[in-house]
DNA sequence: ACCTGTCAAGAGCACTGCTCTCGAATTGGA
DNA sequence: TCCAATTCGAGAGCAGTGCTCTTGACAGGT
């Protein structure tokens, strides 16, 4: 049994640093990683790899997979330091961890959210980690409106199918929110990914040189729109 | 001269058919799309390919300009399509135009818009046209205030540094524009941009059936956010 | 008819993901 | 304790990639 265990733990280890080195990696190369250099690095065969990963694309999921599941943590530890009454202060808290987190990990943030790599096609295990950033925000939505904090928005301005699919996704997600919010809280999540997409992708750079004040003005439009209280 | 007109003319001939088939391929391999495959296609040996692009950046640069061409004119062409007064319909028209060539072009969408490629470094020639679509909103909200059709936003709500750092921006691109109108262009763009990101790189597609009704509602409260007269 | 510039093709280099085989090491059970 | 079974690393090899260089053929202008 602790032979057993030892076999386990060096494999186990193995897999942290391969999967270390790849992230290494990933800051240059980007999604294209060579399999071979992260062996290099690791001073092995490439051939040994596929004794821990059955493939890159493999390899790659799995560091997407806990990519997601770190940005989901970075939001929602930043949303629970906050007064869960200052509805305001979380939704600036979730924006502002996601955006040091991308600052943080643009590699990471890039196979994330960037283009989709062409023959890859993300399993189902990632769906779930991915819904957590933006459940957070809809989250902090939620509370204000369940807090008598904030008047949903009129539902004559949604044209009827889509408050009919606003519906459907609102009962499964977050029961009781009116469509007319849900769209908002949407658009506060598209608002949050594009910032942080033209901050990261460079085609901003120019001309604005204080870009947090940018960023929380942007998110502050944000929270006005949903109709979170100054 | 007839003769060296018809070398330059097959010559031409022959680009064109290069870029043809390396866009057909596009769609489906993505940015890493394969010089030999594009030569295989063609009937030709890889390295005469060489002969017209130095190299397999330079063929991708081709592609990305002329994306960002494509992109630029379908947007300007549908604001132009519309009764310049008719401020919010312009805006509707080019966020639509937008939306629908990404959704025709998806490859190219995403070569433009997507995670950058790694070792790959954008040319100055690309700057410029990839200002057009957004300087296109920009401009419709800048005719609304000639037009005192649209009354500016408090520039109280403004930050002092990122007021400044607009101010310039205004200054080069839409002279005599609030900072505080800018931002909230500037915020409608970005929304355009992921809104069109998250359809297209399939992280909504669940659940949500009427996608033209959903897009059209979340650049209505966009155009709102500017202050287009309904 | 003779240069000259242009072009396509082929071979070759270094690289990639991936598979297979073959010894060596480690493990769990008799 | 010893043996069979499993696991592991290394190497060779295949098909593919971008790119370079050389070679030979063709067309253009003089």
């Amino acid at each position: 049994m602790v032979a057993n265990s030892l076999r386990a733990r060096v494999r186990a280890e193995m897999i942290d640093e391969i999967k270390a080195v790849a992230r290494r990696h990933l800051t240059t190369d980007g999604a294209n990683l060579s399999l071979r250099a992260v062996a290099r690095d690791l001073g092995m065969a490439s051939s040994a790899i596929y004794r821990y990963f059955p493939s890159r694309d493999d390899l790659l999921t799995t560091l997407i997979l806990e990519a997601y599941v770190a940005l989901g943590d970075a939001v929602e530890a930043a949303d629970d330091a906050v007064d869960r009454d200052d509805l305001r202060e979380r939704w600036f808290a979730g924006c502002r961890a996601a955006r040091a987190w991308a600052l943080a990990n643009p590699a990471e943030y890039a196979l994330l959210y960037g283009s989709p790599v062409p023959g890859y096609a993300a399993p189902d295990d990632t769906v779930e980690p991915a819904m957590r950033p933006p459940l957070t925000l809809i989250g902090i939505v939620r509370d204000g409106l369940a807090a008598g904090q904030l008047t949903p928005p009129p539902a004559a301005d949604l044209p009827q199918p889509v408050r009919d699919d606003l519906a459907d996704i609102a009962a499964s997600l977050s029961p009781g929110m009116p469509a007319a919010l849900l769209a908002r809280g949407m658009a506060g999540w598209t608002q949050l990914f594009g910032l942080i997409s033209f901050e990261l992708f460079g085609r901003i750079k120019g001309g604005l040189p204080h870009r947090d004040d940018y960023f929380d003005h942007q998110i502050a439009l944000m929270a006005d729109l949903v109709g979170l209280p100054r």
